[in-house]
DNA sequence: TCTTAATTAGACCACTTAGTCGGTCTTATT
DNA sequence: AATAAGACCGACTAAGTGGTCTAATTAAGA
């Protein structure tokens, strides 16, 4: 029991210290000595608890990035009101986090799914059905907003999730560059402009 | 000149094999040996006409990336019609291009972006100003067309050009994970539902 | 043809990488 | 206290890595 914990303990603190490290340089340019050295580890404990680079990896995309995703992404967009202010209201969010974030390097998902892209097929995998989760509950919370009538009926909500997503992953990596404050204003204000053309006109 | 031909010809047989390798593989996960073995050339070669790999890289973002984006994405929207229509034409010829490249990988830019950030400043800064000049151009051609009546005169040229570009390198890392053609055609039936938001309104 | 310079070959160096393995310490069980 | 299992250490290996250097080859000009 108490050992359980402290293996699970040591994982964690592997796992959090690797997402870090991968995130600020990315996967292939980080190694498993660079995640040892800054929690004074050794060798043989990464592959005690890991059996490959690889598996570690994944284990921190199954565990910490999954997490990261959902609660900043996807929970909040699973309310009953207008799915245009509530994703506006959900993407903001995640804008001004990166923006009071000092080392943003970019939205996690799509820094590691261009990274694997062609290599790692495998991993790649794993970081698109992230994707998936968050574009289903984009699509989901839309077609509710049709029964709803807060969003029009012949809108494409396959289309307008996919162009969503689009929108947040290349805002993203733009703010990582420099200048978050006004990028993040400029796309809110662009969604907005964006969603009211998706919204069911009064009648006249 | 028959020397500074040959000089030239094997420069670019480099950088054209680089590219290929480091668009297909990443820039830190190809190593100038790949390059070498795939052209049956020797290091003494490559260090002959390069000072080192980050040098090289630099040279090959701007004679050919720069080449790319130029001659895709900012050369047809010079025109002087309606910017909506030619800037939706010219992405939707590039995705048109991606749709049918069995390898493609995601936008060149994009994703050395991604790779580069934090990590390779310089090599960064080089490529940040590519998405510059585009976004310029992008600008410029929505400025021009407020006075010619295309463009109502309330938009916000450059977060509408943030917008597209943001949208563009979203979908472009959509389509490399497969779905290439579906994708793309939600894509510009999103973008024009957009700028449809950004035409200015009949009186009545 | 002889000389000189441009170009390429490839052995070599110092260093880093992911992963292995025998051993050690620590904790739980009896 | 004795035993066993869990957790970790760190030297080591084999395969790369970017980059250097000398020698060989090729082409140009006299």
């Amino acid at each position: 029991m108490e050992q359980t914990l402290k293996r699970l303990a040591t994982m964690q603190r592997l796992q959090v210290a690797g997402l870090e490290l991968f995130y600020q340089n990315g996967y292939h340019n980080t190694s498993v000595d660079d995640i040892l050295k800054k929690l004074d580890l050794s060798k043989g404990a990464f592959y005690y608890h890991f059996k490959s680079k690889e598996e570690f990896f994944i284990s921190i995309i199954q565990n910490l990035i999954v997490q990261k995703v959902y609660s900043a992404l996807v929970q909040p967009i699973e309310g009953k009101e207008d799915p245009f202010s509530i994703i506006e209201n959900s993407l903001d969010a995640s804008l001004e986090t990166a923006e009071h974030n000092f080392f943003d390097n970019g939205f996690v998902l799509s820094n590691f799914i261009a990274e694997t892209q062609g290599k790692d097929p495998e991993v790649n995998t794993y970081l698109n059905d992230i994707l998936k989760i968050w574009e289903v509950a984009l699509i989901t919370s839309l077609q509710k907003g049709k029964s709803d009538g807060y969003v029009a009926r012949h809108v494409d909500s396959d289309g307008v999730a996919a162009y969503v997503i689009s929108a947040y992953i290349g805002i993203r990596l733009q703010m990582a560059s420099g200048n978050a404050k006004n990028l993040r204003y400029k796309f809110v204000q662009q969604l907005r402009a964006y969603f009211r053309s998706l919204v069911p006109q009064a009648i006249h």
